[in-house]
RNA sequence: GGGCGGUUAGCUCAGCGGUAGAGCACCUGCCUUACAAGCAGGGGGCCGGCAGUUCGAACCUGUCACCGCCCA
């Protein structure tokens, strides 16, 4: 049946079929009744408009070869499917559909607005999950989760109306991120610094009593309508003789109190500060230490505001700007202009620069949350990898700061929040009376993100799975997102089950584009895994992301998704080699091995069982991906079915260890290694169901000695044919001597191509091997005398380095006295075989000589 | 400004105290009864600089340089 099977697999003709076998066979449905061990892996639930990027399709193979490997351990395993809401993201898109209509949403009105995003949601938002089925991702599919969804909205307001109860929820005006761009206020983690060049302008504000001037610097002018003191440092000599006095504010006339704070830097600018407390956060603290008033002079539309003045309002900041320079030059206070270049807030959302604002915002103390979320980390319930992550974590979370939970946006949980007058209600349904009117803002996209590991369990209901699969096992993402969501998910899974929400959280690599550079959209670097998927297989993308991957960020390679192809066609050749020979799969126990071939490679198989083991549990994928290359391509191909072609090998036992084999890699390939499975005779239903591959054997000091001298012996007759032009076509001569091949002579005969004679003449060719002597002749045709001389100079050279090497080591005393003896020893080993090795090669080069 | 990573073969990366590794690329030879998307063999590195610790350093310590990321 082999030979009518094609020489390469072909994934793009192949996959759907297996995708759509593993979901009917039922196993993705996780059994919260079973009994077995759970284990429960929670996605971290993409965007529901996203589409899968790389890193998605690094993270779900690794998550998925997670979840495969101990489902065929026999694990219950429940991979939690599903999607977020995505509350500014998605209000976007639809805004954008909209407006290609031509409609605004305000037009439109909240409730038909509401309407179209779960339309778009109904067409789209399936996109990203039919992508993770075709990266051949076993998520449980049955139990879709959505952060809209009633059941989950529900946990999201009980716990918002809980943490209010609690007291950790408040409503305050409090300094907030505005985005004009969005029109809402955004969180700290949204906020991104970018290095700007802009104007610092110093402005004389004249002492009220007329005794002089003091001169500040700003890069804001039109901030200054809002001062209500200027600062300086107590210990500053230059200004504490004004410490107490006030000045008269430019342009507004209004009279402000020269006050003393740490804060402000006596080698910036003049040494001086004017202080905004209304629009900038480090002088809202200072105003809140000092008492000082804010007056808001920029509005939430991002312009000046009545309390500017009538000269200004309605302008925005920067035409505002422009008019103050120009007033105050007129009235010759400007002292200055020099260009500036400093870090400036910018909206990651809308790209807006951000305008710190105070604002009447819904917030989180998390100093509370934290503690406990902190001491899981410190104590090890849960464990970072890279530990470093863990550090990171938590500096961030001692220096927690309120969370501004509100966001000015329509998509999202609204707010369980409601306004009578100064009457406030806070419940999870709308109060009794007349009158009350819902707070319009909806709740950060990362509130509800934050309860995911259970609310998708079914939380705030006692389910069956919530008791089954709580706590889930691993979390694996990104590390961009351990302030947003894995820090959350810790503080609300104590505070909601008493409990970590995963042991384990492994920060996996950014891959970056070939550049070194984050994949960005917008410059066109990014790399689309569904075209790689079409292009090379799932299973190539999958080993070739995984081989990539490291304990740091690294740059998309091709090459290695071309190494996962080329194990998939490896594994397609071997299985139909092993069946053309006759083996098969599904035996009931690990035959015995016959063969000191099969021996071997038993124990070789065996050993890399072990090792997948130790690598899977250290969360190591790249060396996991290179272990597997290794053992299909050099030990099973190169050497063990070659052995097997010269019946050195059994087909009963390569059968089953290719059966092994398969086993070991499915959880990385899983449609290649289901095709190959379905080849072999007596394989029966789905590999995606097979036990785990067996490390039945013992290690085997007896069949690994003598496939390393064959191993030995083989190739260095290989070699001495390329370094002498001795094509592999030629038979050659070959004499053993001692232990030089070890017991597997026929197959040397074959794999060197070499006939065994007992003796040769003299001027016979040597090679040596750990082992012993091989002497090699040409049955006709004359050695390339020049050639052979080059060679076994270039080879003395070579052993008289390694023995001048050893021979150093060992003439320093104290090496002798202070090294451990078994190194000692070794090299004192080492030395002498080089010593002897270097005598015979000159020899032979005499004998050349004189021949 | 503070912190964290990185700097190893032409490229992408392993190794993290005991003779420098892999894949790709390169060179040479092979259509060898599974695979030419293959096989065999080979060349190629003062492991960023300097200083220390050690019998011994790519690996530990310090320092400098450059690259990247995070937090202010």
């Amino acid at each position: 049946m082999s030979e009518q099977q094609p020489v390469r697999y072909d994934p793009v003709a192949d996959e759907q079929r297996w995708v759509d076998a593993w979901e009917a066979s039922g196993v993705l449905r996780a059994d919260p009744t079973s009994g077995k061990p759970p284990y429960t892996i929670a996605i971290p639930p993409p965007n529901v408009t996203g589409a899968l990027h790389m890193g998605h399709a690094l993270n779900n193979t690794i998550q998925d070869a997670l979840i495969r490997r101990h489902r065929m351990a026999g694990f219950e395993t429940m991979w939690i499917c599903g999607t977020d809401h995505a509350g500014i993201a998605t209000q976007a898109q639809v805004e954008k559909a909209l407006a290609r209509e031509g409609v605004d949403r305000r037009e439109l009105g909240r409730e038909k607005f509401i309407e179209r995003v779960w339309e778009w949601r109904a067409e789209y938002g399936g996109t990203i999950i039919g992508q993770l089925r075709r990266l051949g991702a076993t998520l449980d599919y049955s139990r879709e989760r959505f952060t809209m969804d009633d059941a989950y909205a529900k946990a999201v307001l009980r716990v918002f109306v809980d943490l209010y109860e609690k007291g950790h929820v408040y409503r305050d005006h409090y300094m907030v991120n505005w985005d004009p761009g969005l029109g809402s206020a955004i969180s700290d983690l949204e906020v991104e610094d970018r290095e700007v060049t802009d104007s610092l302008v110093q402005i004389a504000y004249p002492l009220s009593d007329g005794s002089g001037e003091v001169v500040v610097a700003t890069v804001r002018p039109e901030t200054m309508l809002g001062d209500t003191a200027v600062a300086v440092n107590p210990d500053d000599e230059r200004y504490t003789h004004l410490i107490g006095k006030t000045v008269t504010l430019p342009l507004v006339g209004r009279e402000l109190p020269i006050i003393a704070d740490d804060y402000v830097k006596t080698d910036f600018g003049t040494g001086c500060l004017k202080i905004t407390p209304a629009h900038d956060p480090n002088d809202f603290e200072i105003g809140k230490r000092h008492g000082l008033d804010a007056i808001s002079v920029i509005g939430e539309d991002g312009r000046m505001t009545a309390a500017a003045g009538e000269r200004y309002a309605g302008l925005d900041p920067k035409a505002c700007s422009e008019r103050i320079m120009a007033d105050l030059d007129a009235q010759g206070l400007l002292r200055g202009v020099e260009p500036y270049t400093h870090v400036v807030p910018y909206s990651h959302r809308s790209g807006a620069r951000v305008e710190p604002l105070i604002s009447l915002q819904w917030f989180c103390d998390m100093k509370a949350l934290a503690d406990p979320a902190i001491a899981a980390v410190r104590d090890g319930r849960v464990r970072f990898t890279p530990a470093r992550w863990g550090d990171v974590y938590l500096r961030w979370m001692e220096e927690i700061r309120p969370w501004c939970l509100s966001r000015q946006l329509w998509w999202g949980h609204q707010l369980p929040v409601w306004y009578r007058g100064d009457e406030v209600y806070v419940g999870e349904t709308a109060p009794e009376g007349d009158g009350w009117t819902r707070d319009p803002d909806v709740l950060d996209t990362w509130f509800s993100s934050g309860l995911w590991p259970f609310a998708t369990l079914g939380w705030p209901e006692e389910t069956p799975e919530l008791g089954a699969f709580y706590p889930t096992n691993v979390l694996s993402t990104a590390r961009d997102i351990i302030f947003l969501w894995v820090a959350r998910m810790v503080m609300m899974g104590l505070e909601y089950r008493d409990e970590v929400p995963f042991t384990d959280v492994y920060i996996h690599s950014v891959i970056q584009a070939p550049d070194g550079r984050r994949m960005s959209k917008s410059l066109g670097t990014g790399i689309d895994p569904l075209e790689l998927i079409g292009e090379h297989g799932a299973d190539a993308l999958r080993f070739g992301l995984l081989l990539m991957s490291s304990q740091q960020d690294v740059r998309f390679s091709v090459d290695a998704i071309r190494q996962g192809r080329q194990l998939v066609t490896k594994l397609w050749n071997a299985t139909r080699l092993v069946v053309s020979r006759g083996g098969r799969a599904g035996h009931a126990e690990a035959p015995v091995p016959a063969t000191l071939g099969d021996r071997w490679m038993a124990a070789r198989v065996s050993a890399a069982v072990e090792e997948a083991q130790r690598l899977v549990d250290g969360f190591q994928f790249s060396p996991l991906a290179k272990l597997l290359y290794e053992l299909v391509f050099d030990d099973f191909c190169d050497w063990y079915l070659e052995l097997l072609k010269r019946d050195e090998a059994t087909p009963e036992i390569a059968g089953d260890l290719l059966e092994q084999v398969l086993a070991l890699v499915h959880p990385v390939m899983p449609f290649v290694t289901e095709a190959c499975w379905e080849q072999m005779p007596g394989s029966s239903g789905l590999m995606i169901s097979h036990a785990p591959a067996r490390a039945s054997a013992q290690a085997d000091a007896e069949a690994e000695a003598a496939v390393v001298a064959l191993q030995k012996a083989v190739t260095a007759v290989r070699a001495l044919r390329n370094d002498l032009g001795i094509g592999p076509r030629e038979t050659l001569s070959a004499a053993i001597e001692g232990g030089a091949v070890g017991p597997l002579v026929d197959a040397f005969r074959t794999l060197a191509g070499v006939e065994v004679v007992d003796d040769l003449p003299a001027d016979a060719l040597a090679v040596s091997t750990e082992a012993g002597r091989l002497r090699v002749a040409r049955a006709e045709g004359t050695v390339d005398v020049a050639a052979e001389r080059e060679r076994l100079t270039r080879e003395l050279e070579r052993i008289e380095g390694e023995r001048a090497r050893a021979e150093g080591m060992l003439a320093n005393e104290r090496f002798t006295a202070k090294a451990p003896p078994h190194l000692v020893d070794a090299e004192r080993q080492k030395a002498e075989r080089f010593a002897a090795e270097a005598a015979e090669l000159r020899a032979r080069l005499e004998a050349l000589d004189s021949a």
